[in-house]
DNA sequence: GTAAGCCTTGACGCCGACGTCAAGGCAAGG
DNA sequence: CCTTGCCTTGACGTCGGCGTCAAGGCTTAC
């Protein structure tokens, strides 16, 4: 198949195959006209690359799960590489996670001594509109 | 004060001051000389944009918390139009953990199965190297 | 006098993963 | 023949938050 179909079929654009390709994940043969064509090993290991970018690796963290494919394994993760890449994911994420609920607290704590601060209550019942955004004199 | 000293005491550089000058959250005063100077003032400001730059806010999400404070306000978060922003980051905080947590379980079942399905297990005991890399023929 | 250490503006560089446009080739259908 | 719709390469644009020069001015210390 040519460019455009596998663009299609994983659900992507032409343009995105062909970054691959200049990054080296993605290799085509060509065609007398210099057509890209692709088949469905080309296939599989695109839904891999596309699989892991959705789980938010950077495209260089999917190399080896391509090079594992294309070295003929089962399965992208089939190598030691890919598993080590993996495990580093999961401990990228546990770190992230963490973070991110610790600055949850944070701002959830702030919202709330904010919000009891503020004279009207948490939430507007009786006014309008919000006036605090006009120029106060003082 | 004068910029240098500013960012010395805020921790950060002269290149994110006039930078944050540029996207209007950070006016300065001028010598006749025409230096850029600072007071206590400027410094509460910069220090309430830093705060929420290292929760992660955008720039832009810092904005309704300098004109509070530039309102003449106690706090930055004492307006509405602030609090708002804390309440939609705090939704897309728990959107955004949630969305990892999930991430961060399929890639931890991916490795397990992957681990299961090596050969050697999940650690290399008695090899000296793992020798997956190099290409295997047939 | 001159070097050091502040400051000024302006402008280009960086990162990642592409989007978008330009200019053109090739093939099929009416 | 001409349009339509694929494809090609090349190159510049995007976003955010700055980093890093370049070229120059002011002041202070030696």
């Amino acid at each position: 198949m040519r460019i455009g179909e596998l663009a299609e079929r994983v659900g992507t654009t032409t343009r995105t195959l062909r970054y691959y390709e200049s990054r080296g994940l993605l290799t085509a043969r060509r065609t007398e006209q210099g057509y890209r064509t692709y088949d469905e090993d080309d296939l599989r290991l695109l839904q891999q690359i596309r699989t892991l970018q959705d789980f938010g690796f950077d495209l260089e963290e999917t190399r080896p799960f391509v090079d594992c494919l294309r070295a003929g394994h089962p399965a992208g993760d089939s190598c030691p590489a890919s598993i080590a890449v993996y495990r580093r994911k999961v401990a990228e994420l546990d770190g992230l996670i963490d973070r991110l609920q610790a600055v949850r607290a944070q701002v959830g704590a702030e919202l709330l001594r904010a919000e009891a601060e503020l004279p009207h209550g948490p939430e507007p019942r009786c006014e309008l509109g919000t006036e605090w955004d006009t120029e106060r004199e003082g």
